[in-house]
DNA sequence: ATCCTTATGATAGTATTGCTATTATATTCG
DNA sequence: CGAATATAATAGCAATACTATCATAAGGAT
């Protein structure tokens, strides 16, 4: 799929930035950079003076393409979330079988972020493990219901409920279809997260992965068993 | 078991705080209204300063108990878990059967959380809505690793590994664990998140509890099926 | 060539945060 | 009564998360 992505662009909610980081050249460093230094230095520590040292430029400019550091973040995760929608709408497309797709999508969510040759200024490894570290931070805020209505998680619930349909193919009588999504999902992240800090709280390693977990997981699930 | 508890109390890790706040008035007060002011404010705009204005003394000596808000909640947490193992292991003491044991204790870790009289200044209803919207704040940051040494989860360390030897009593041939241990009780967590917030995510609501959706879960994942 | 717009940069300023340090006062215990 | 301990009051400080203003530079339209 290398080239099938060359034309496209990861659309987001337009009330997320002030200027579209990506119709400049400075704001196509801004975001480069800030995946740069907030995985090296995380997001607490990440501030917008930082960043424009970093690059070379004026936290005032920075500012002009986003009013504070955490609708930068919730830029930068709705491009992961909607560059993993690109991914998984597109290996899903030529799969017939209900389960098969169900399992393709799953691996997709839930296996180690490879580099996407497709988008230069983004290092998606990087940001992957921004998503896992931060991005709870991003809806985990007094504010979450107003930006919520703002459609600031809108490509992130999306994904949520085409992996949900996808359950519901494979298994109509499964009656917690939603809640298996958003677990898998989220549960995904957390799962990389105790894999690299809390070994003692996971059974993935470098031997098994979180995508084995869920694979297994979903096949217990939507199984239905005769006796 | 009302009485059973009286004249226990959560032991925490004494490295969280400088000094323990059970051991005055003033720090009973600070837990308290800590409690009821990141409850109402959220963790972000919680500080020692405004803590201070409300219960009538001073920001500097909030200071002489706790370090820094951060320890704080790792201190509300731990205290929120340790309740949480408590709970489960009085109701569990009783039950022999592995499976009813299992049951009860997914039940346990997952349901609405009840006032418990036996502690009379933490409203663990306040106390368990900072642990779904904040506790995730407490481990997602840089410092995780050196905190993780110093003991400060090993709570819910420990409640991750009782509920994950009440899955192999059930079922030893299971290869996840671990894993599904920490999905209940992390995922947990984020399904009332997702009730409160986001309930296009989630199949819970007033009818269906997290409880249901994870009983179920438990119940497929962990049962072996003949043909 | 020049005007106008737009993008960026430089500088300054502000309220708040997250502390530390010092000194004063009040209480309690031997 | 004196000493220790706990708390309060005040000040101060560097950093954060901005906002506001003004300067400059580049490119496009007339």
């Amino acid at each position: 799929m290398e080239n099938l992505l060359k034309n496209l662009r990861v659309e987001i909610n337009e009330k997320i930035y002030i200027k579209d980081p990506e119709s400049t050249d400075l704001g196509k460093r801004i975001i480069q950079y800030s995946i740069q230094l907030i995985n090296d230095m995380g997001f607490e520590q990440f501030t917008f003076r930082k960043l424009g040292r970093e690059i070379g430029s004026n936290e005032s400019s920075i500012y002009r393409y986003f009013e504070s550091k955490h609708k930068l973040l919730i830029y930068l995760t709705s491009w992961y979330w909607g560059w993993m929608e690109y991914q998984l709408v597109l290996k899903i497309i030529p799969v017939q079988d209900p389960k098969v797709r169900l399992t393709t999508a799953v691996t997709i969510l839930t296996q180690e972020i490879v580099q996407d040759v497709n988008f230069e200024h983004i290092d998606e490894v990087a940001l992957s493990r921004i998503v896992i570290e931060e991005y709870a931070k991003s809806f985990l805020t007094k504010e979450v219901d107003q930006e919520n209505k703002d459609g600031y998680f809108s490509i992130y619930k999306r994904l949520v409920k085409r992996l949900q349909a996808m359950i519901v193919a494979v298994n109509p009588a499964y009656p917690y279809s939603t809640s298996l999504s958003s677990t898998i999902i989220e549960g995904s992240l957390h799962q990389h997260f105790l894999k690299n800090h809390f070994t003692a709280l996971t059974d993935c390693n470098d031997e098994v992965s979180p995508t084995d977990y869920f694979l297994h997981l979903i096949e217990k699930v939507t199984t239905t068993h005769g006796r």
